[in-house]
DNA sequence: CTGAAAGCGCTTACAG
DNA sequence: CTGAAAGCGCTTACAG
């Protein structure tokens, strides 16, 4: 057995191969048709006992690694699934993405990952990139694509599933939260403790319009009580605990009326309250901070943040599984999901 | 034009057709043959102007995608690098990955992600699943594998980059820093400041070797001088800045005598400052702490934590750099980068 | 339960 | 610069 494996009877030079062990290498040193090679792999309930354990052998003594493209390119079926965020620097793209990752891994599904940067031109090059791997399915954050996007992915034929905010419009499936509506929470809430003065802190809400959709809840919310005014803030940088840090310092001096921020995600809120224990501003006192997302050191600051909590692993995985469902075949329990989301009050408000 | 759009030959029902607009409806359209519409899209240059406008167009009308997988089962190339890493809760691989992905997409070369959980069987799996893909390459975390998974990545005849720590063995190139030196440089700025019972902080190190080197290294330096001695700590749980936060009120009370804690990493190291805040615990009066990674948050904290700095972005670029270097055929400068490290001393120790 | 043939949608290697 | 033929390594669809 030990000499064999290397004496195997050479082809004469296959003009094009490249190389690597074949499912027909196998099958010749099983003595076996290669079908037969492919069905005790694939499904080896369908290969007598005496064979499977034979192609077994086989596989083992050559090392053979199946060609995942010459099976998916026969069968038109892959188990690869695309899924386009914005950014991996946003936590809650990450947290997301393993939600994901653990529902597609328990089937089997492997996970391709692209990144936009926030940039539509790159989502639709991505998406048409990504389709040419003919995927049984696709995984994409947001609501809003350029049209030939849109276009693109619903003749794709596979489901799609559009993640992170929950809409009245989708291309196909949607699972998320409403953004909007948070804004409205987090501006009850602020009112109730008694806030008038409030500002909202963000960083480049023309691509992060979830963040702007929380400000116009909010702003919509304080225009209809008539009660307290807001102020918006939109930084050109990128969105992280530096910049919460910075604003602070800036904003307190520019509108010293402010009772109250909203920060647009608790990075910046965090960023904001170690700057005001560095600088011994009291929170609430001075000034209230809120966050959104309830990262888990939202809890251990002092004083603790009020936040907004997204689940976001749950978006990750209900999105994952509602693919799955469609991809298998049995087709998921619904087509839009509204995760919901819970407002944590805590001592920074 | 437009009418013709959906009128075109329909073939005689091919049993196998996948349904999607091919190459070959592409060459029908535009009247050439499928070879030249390949040459059109892969290498303009060798069409003339006019074949290439025309194709061009029949592209666009049909809505052409190209099939990757028979792309790549033809001339044996992908653009689809694996990317193996424990896992993405740990920011630090999600820096490094979002470097990799910068120099990947500058070439055009995309990312298939597979996270092992820390789990060497599941890595050995991942990998030959990924292998089936027939990248061009591959990058993995760590030097530590099973022989197997050592085994298929020799035999796979692609480049391969081991990534994160810096050793004198790898399988083919590697780019990272050395966790035993991070750990000798802590003891001796630890030395040096005047502590001399200290603990070391970490979750999981069986599966975490990085931080046991980081350990060992530290131990090893007090060992030699003989002038202090160390604790170990070893949670279960998984290290975030939850279990620093806890950890701090446990070791204080277990053991008193310690003044100065090296945590595994800068989440646990926030997370023992942030409950040191709570509980007015003077750091680094009462104790001392530091931890590893320089994350931003680390510089923001009151006091600012003591850390070294692991060039994580770096780490991803080069190893991508190398990578494609190898794949495009130039070679890289070097198969092995020790990208280095920077111990930042601030007010924590 | 097992197999011979044809095909998936591209690209390589030869010709002209 | 353009093309006809063969092949990449699998699986589908038919037979037996």
């Amino acid at each position: 057995m030990d000499k064999s494996r290397t004496e195997g009877a050479v082809p004469e030079a296959k003009r094009l191969s490249h190389g690597a062990v074949t499912l027909a290498d196998v099958a010749a040193r099983a003595k076996v048709a290669p079908i037969t090679v492919s069905r005790a792999l694939n499904n080896p309930d369908s290969v007598s006992d005496t064979l499977r354990t034979r192609i077994r052998a086989a596989v083992d003594e050559l090392g053979y690694v199946p060609n995942r493209m010459a099976g998916a390119l026969a069968s038109a079926k892959t188990k690869v699934v695309p899924v386009i965020v914005p950014s991996l620097s946003n936590v809650v793209f990450v947290e997301v993405i393993e939600g994901v990752q653990d529902a597609l891994a328990a089937h089997g599904y492997q996970l391709l990952l692209g990144t936009t940067d926030y940039n539509l031109d790159r989502e639709a090059e991505l998406v048409s990139a990504l389709l040419g791997w003919a995927p049984p399915g696709v995984m994409i954050a947001g609501l809003r694509h350029l049209p030939r996007t849109v276009t693109i992915l619903k003749n794709a034929g596979v489901p799609v599933v559009e993640i992170m905010e929950y809409g009245a419009r989708c291309i196909d499936m949607n699972v998320g939260l409403s953004h909007f509506r948070a804004g409205t929470e987090m501006a009850e809430h602020l009112l109730a403790r008694g806030y008038r003065k409030i500002g909202f802190v963000g960083a480049r809400l023309r691509d992060d319009y979830r963040a702007r959709q929380r400000y116009d809840g909010m702003h919509r919310h304080l225009s209809e009580t008539k009660i307290a005014s807001d102020v918006l803030f939109d930084y050109p940088d990128s969105g992280g605990q530096h910049l919460g840090w910075n604003a602070l310092g800036e904003i307190l001096k520019s509108n010293p009326e402010l009772d109250a921020l909203f920060f647009a995600n608790d990075e910046m809120a965090v960023g904001a309250i170690l700057r005001a224990q560095r600088d011994n501003i009291a929170i609430p006192g001075r000034i209230a901070i809120a966050g959104f997302n309830g990262l888990p050191i939202s809890a251990l600051v002092t004083p603790a943040l009020t936040t907004i909590i997204s689940p976001r692993k749950l978006i990750g995985r209900t999105a994952a599984e509602m693919l799955l469902a469609r991809i298998i075949g049995t087709g998921p329990a619904s087509r839009r999901v509204n995760v919901g989301l819970e407002l944590a009050a805590r001592q920074s408000t």
